[in-house]
DNA sequence: TCTTAATACTTGACGAATCAACTAATGACA
DNA sequence: TGTCATTAGTTGATTCGTCAAGTATTAAGA
């Protein structure tokens, strides 16, 4: 008895494209998933973003990484990267120090703390998103992802193409 | 912490599961998709939300819909509804009247400027939805439809769970 | 009928996102 | 070397989202 999206949305009239019905079920899904992770990591005083942050960072090793580097790595677009930053900052998870050969970058670093924080919430997470989409089959995850993959691509192109010519 | 974690990490491996590598495709592939539609409705002045709003209650016809009768039928949980619906008041695109025969409920109904205004846009977001899914052939839409219907019914019941256990 | 619970919002306080405008530093090139 | 464009990031103004607590109304049970 799985409702289907019509159903759950309740509407009159059914999608007017088949493309339309998939943008609809992508968003909805997305939504979901976004909500379940911020459930996990929410408990430990920080939305996914923040997360997302602390996870680029810690991949990023001693080095870290340059502020605009950090937001062209997040899973969402986000503009107000220098206050997300701030705010790991404030709570002590990440610390910057401006680069010395070219000093306009400013350099993002996770702390002790934020790796400890980043860490206890790898399990957590995995689980989650491991269940979540554990409902479908090793090949069907494969099949997913490939045309996740080559949806975004195709999308952010129009995207690009749409912002250049407006 | 766990030892395969810490292992993938250092082999740089990207991430540590296939359920996690989708989550991710969804959660960047959703974004990518909210935007390319954020930029179609923003012209107009609107947000997508409120474009989700005026499409639902166009749906909902003469008679209206309450206000959480809406926040259920979002494509994104909204849980600042009553103060979403309040700038398509003041914008005119909505009307609000409280009921008679269950004075706790406020029924809302688009205007005819909101019909406009939504019909103004459908094809504009139908090319956009369809162009961005274009890249997939008829049986790949709905391969995906499918495996996005599963992973929300599940992922929404993980949730529910969650949140009733805490 | 009286009390209690549940429903349907609304409001306040605050954190987060967004866009444009701004500063500072560097690079390109005549 | 000086000018101008580009890059990297910050700041301000505003809107939007979010959670908790509140109000009004209805429903349900003793």
């Amino acid at each position: 008895m799985t409702r289907d999206i019509v159903e759950e949305l309740k509407q009159n009239k059914p999608f007017p494209s088949k493309g339309q019905e998939a943008a609809v079920a992508l968003l909805r899904t997305a939504d979901v998933l976004r909500r379940l992770i911020g459930a996990v990591v929410e408990p430990e005083g920080i939305t996914t973003q923040q997360y997302n942050v602390l996870r680029i960072l810690r991949g990023a090793g001693e080095a870290g990484l340059p502020t605009l580097e950090i937001a062209d790595r997040m899973i969402e677009a986000t503009p107000g990267i220098t206050r997300l930053i701030d705010r790991l900052e404030t709570k002590k998870l990440v610390s910057r120090e401006r680069c010395l050969t070219d000093r306009r970058q400013v350099f993002c670093r996770i702390t002790p703390g934020g790796i400890k924080l980043a860490s206890k919430l790898d399990r957590p997470i995995l689980d989650a998103t491991d269940t979540a989409l554990g409902i479908l089959k090793k090949n069907e995850l494969t099949s997913l992802i490939d045309l996740l993959d080559r949806t975004r691509e195709h999308s952010n192109q129009q995207f690009i193409e749409r912002r250049r010519t407006s």
